[in-house]
DNA sequence: CTAGGGTTAG
């Protein structure tokens, strides 16, 4: 070890070498210790200049790896090497190497070296390639994984497997798996690494069939898999939810005694997790010795798919260490099981113990506050997006569009809209579903047409968001087009949701023979969705016969669905069939049908307040129901009447008008009335369930009466109240 | 002689 008197940044001296000569500044290159530091080596370098031995370049490459090997960040290795004139081969592969395997250092960077040593004319043999197009795979720089295409083809260097197999990962991570794929089939000699490869490109494009196919392939040709392909071939029997073919690759993993390492131990676990398989993943999980970071997030994702949040957190909260990977998965199972304030705490929590988010934890982040529905908590998530740099990544932009819609402000979701610097269909898409939400199908259908001026290809998602605009907007004959469209025009082919707003847009519009065709003739069979709409709309316009059989038809499949014992109640109850109104009666009460308890949300001066219905836990309880009960006297000067016919408990009639009266959404009206008094500040509440008739009635009075906007989000969609109207129409 | 592949969050 080079003895070296202890510098710091402070004295930069180098007293031993005066005059530098190339033995020992290569000694002294060779020669790093722990302490060595980026500003020992500017002065190694500043002694090379100075002796003029800057000729040499393998001094100066030596200086670039040393650099390389202390420093994370490749920034100075990357400056002197710019300033290497004609860098040699071996070297520069080794620099080059470097940068693709550093995590932190980005693959452009990677591209400039290989950028340089294009330059210079000189440095590139085939020992490059692998590195520069891991690095171009990285970038998904396709227009640069081209040029590197076409420089191997010119220097013949596409026979090599080495370059071939980097090819083939270069085009399948650029989005490219045919292209991928024609390069495999072209290669003389395919190692498993090349299979490997390939089936991963499958894998990471969703082609799960072709995943399956392709490996079985490979079997056949007397490749026998290793412990790495068969973590690929686990990976994508969880992703495709396939597991009989990953119990299959795990019988063959016992028969072929194959070593379990904790790798493979880990891929079994996340293949048996993400098929939903708990039972079987967590007797392995309980198995392995050491649970690493990998497996116990596969577990924390598996459970909650499975809605198991507490055993979720329990996976959690015995993590030792926790990643982003970690902490992204446990808000993302708290975002999407619409526990989003949880979901916020968690993610505050992680950054104070100085986890930095990155782009994925974002994603569930915005999709939290998409569920709280609180426009101060987007308009806050959105700085924060913008102020961490993450306002480029298109996939966050998507899902800001999305929040926005659903925190009420379809103006918001469109200035990120336009806003952005690069769009995919999932942006026009959550456009389109963005404005169907809002029930405004005009904008819904205008987006849907620039889309197509700008030759996005639509797909089966877009077509959701388009019917149900049109159904909800009793645009009847254009849903019919578009319905017509996306089977010839696009072929697409229609999905049980398609069907689902057929269904319900010739329901919507009275048509009912039509909806009872559209259930007759569809090649598959009609769901809960389906029947469900068919039974809404014969609610909505009396025609108890259908009705009553869509309602059965609907029990069958779920027998506790509130809603079919609700219809059938009403409309035994109609026809006076006490009999089977009290059987009715007696399947509600043993079902247990009130399995979701009603909530509604409102947000004021950057507080959220929740409440279920007949809360009293607010510290304002008392004002609050004494503003409701003025505010019900009030309605009821302009008409009002208590409307009992969405209680569903046996309750007397007077009984019946106090629960309607103390619904969650009213309470959090009286709040909103009695906080917010300035009339051009909209007030805006989210409601977990289906907004009830007596509410939406209600709210309709509210605004005319007291001259404000009201906006009302529930299950599925936006009501804004203005003047007494509503922009649903009174269809929902 | 210096080269290529695996598990997790959406």
């Amino acid at each position: 070890m080079l003895s070296m008197p202890s510098l710091t940044q402070t004295t930069l001296v180098l007293p031993v070498l005066p005059k530098a000569n190339p033995t020992t500044t290569t000694t002294l290159l060779t020669a790093l210790s722990s302490s060595t530091t980026i500003a020992h080596l500017k002065q190694v370098h500043a002694q090379i200049l100075r002796s003029k031995l800057d000729r040499s370049n393998s001094l100066l490459l030596k200086l670039v790896l040393a650099s390389c090997v202390i420093s994370p960040s490749l920034d100075y290795a990357l400056s002197v090497f710019t300033h290497v004139s004609n860098p040699d081969a071996l070297l520069s592969n080794k620099f080059l190497r470097e940068f693709s395997t550093r995590a932190g250092a980005s693959a452009e960077k990677t591209l400039l070296v290989y950028e340089k040593m294009r330059k210079d004319g000189v440095g590139v043999d085939r020992f490059s390639f692998p590195a520069i197009l891991k690095a171009a795979s990285k970038a998904s720089a396709l227009a640069e994984g081209m040029e590197i295409h076409g420089l191997a083809l010119k220097l013949g260097f596409c026979t090599d497997p080495f370059v071939d197999t980097g090819l083939v990962r270069m085009y399948a991570s650029c989005g490219g798996v045919m292209e991928a794929r024609l390069v495999f089939d072209k290669m003389s000699r395919r190692d498993i690494v090349a299979w490997s490869i390939m089936i991963d490109g499958y894998c990471q494009s969703g082609l799960f069939d072709k995943v399956f196919v392709l490996y079985e392939e490979m079997k056949y040709s007397d490749i026998k898999p290793d412990r790495m392909i068969l973590s690929t071939i686990l990976s994508a029997c969880g992703r495709a939810g396939n597991l009989t073919y990953g119990k299959a690759i795990h019988d063959f993993i016992i028969d072929n005694n194959i070593a379990v390492d904790s790798r493979l131990q880990s891929s079994l676990v996340a293949m048996y997790a993400s098929c939903g398989s708990m039972d079987l993943a967590k007797k392995m999980f309980g198995m392995m010795s050491s649970k690493n970071l990998v497996v116990s997030t596969a577990m924390i994702s598996g459970y909650s798919k499975l809605g198991q949040l507490q055993d979720a957190r329990l996976t959690f909260d015995q993590m030792a260490e926790k990643d982003v990977v970690a902490w992204s998965a446990m808000i993302s199972a708290y975002a999407e099981s619409d526990w989003p304030q949880e979901a916020l705490r968690l993610f505050n929590e992680m950054q104070q113990l100085g986890v930095s988010p990155d782009y994925v934890t974002m994603l569930s982040v915005i999709s939290a506050c998409a569920h709280l529905g609180a426009l101060d908590k987007a308009n806050w998530i959105h700085i924060y997006v913008n102020r961490n740099g993450f306002g480029g990544t298109l996939s966050v932009n998507n899902a800001l569009i999305d929040m926005y819609a659903k925190c009420g402000s379809l103006g918001r979701a469109r200035e990120v809209f336009e806003k952005m610097p690069r769009k995919n269909v999932i942006s026009w898409t959550s456009m389109i579903n963005a404005c169907a939400m809002h029930g405004d199908a005009v904008n819904a259908l205008s987006f849907f047409n620039k889309m197509k001026e700008r030759n996005v290809q639509p797909n089966g998602v877009t077509f959701v968001g388009l019917l149900y605009a049109c159904s909800h907007a009793g645009l009847v004959d254009e849903g019919k087009k578009l319905f017509a469209s996306m089977i010839d025009e696009y072929n697409i082919a229609p999905k049980h949701e398609h069907y689902g707003c057929m269904v319900d847009l010739f329901g919507r519009a009275n048509l009912l023979r039509e909806a009872l065709e559209v259930v007759e003739t569809m090649p598959m069979a009609p769901n809960v969705v389906i029947w469900g709409s068919l039974m809404a709309a014969c609610r909505n316009y009396g025609e108890s016969q259908l009705g009553e059989f869509a309602a059965k038809r609907l029990l069958e499949m779920e027998p506790d669905h509130d809603g079919a014992l609700v219809v059938l109640s009403n409309i035994y109850a109609k026809e006076r069939r006490w009999d089977d109104v009290g059987k009715v009666r007696n399947l509600m009460e043993n079902s247990g049908i009130f399995k979701e308890r009603g909530f509604s949300r409102i947000e004021l001066n950057d507080e959220v307040h929740e409440f279920f219905m007949a809360d009293k836990r607010h510290k304002q309880t008392d004002e609050i129901y004494e503003n409701l009960s003025r505010v019900v006297n009030e309605l009821k000067l302009v008409g009002y009447a208590p409307n009992t016919c969405s209680v569903l408990v046996d309750l007397e009639e007077e009984e019946k008008k106090e629960v309607v009266l103390w619904h969650s959404e009213k309470l959090a009206l009286s709040l909103g009335l009695l906080i917010s008094k300035s009339k051009v500040s909209c007030i805006r509440i989210v409601k977990n369930l289906r907004i009830c008739e007596d509410c939406h009635t209600f709210m309709k009075l509210s605004s005319k009466v007291y001259e404000r906007e009201i906006l009302v989000r529930d299950r599925t969609r936006f009501h804004h109240f203005k003047d007494g109207l509503c922009s649903c129409k009174d269809f929902w």
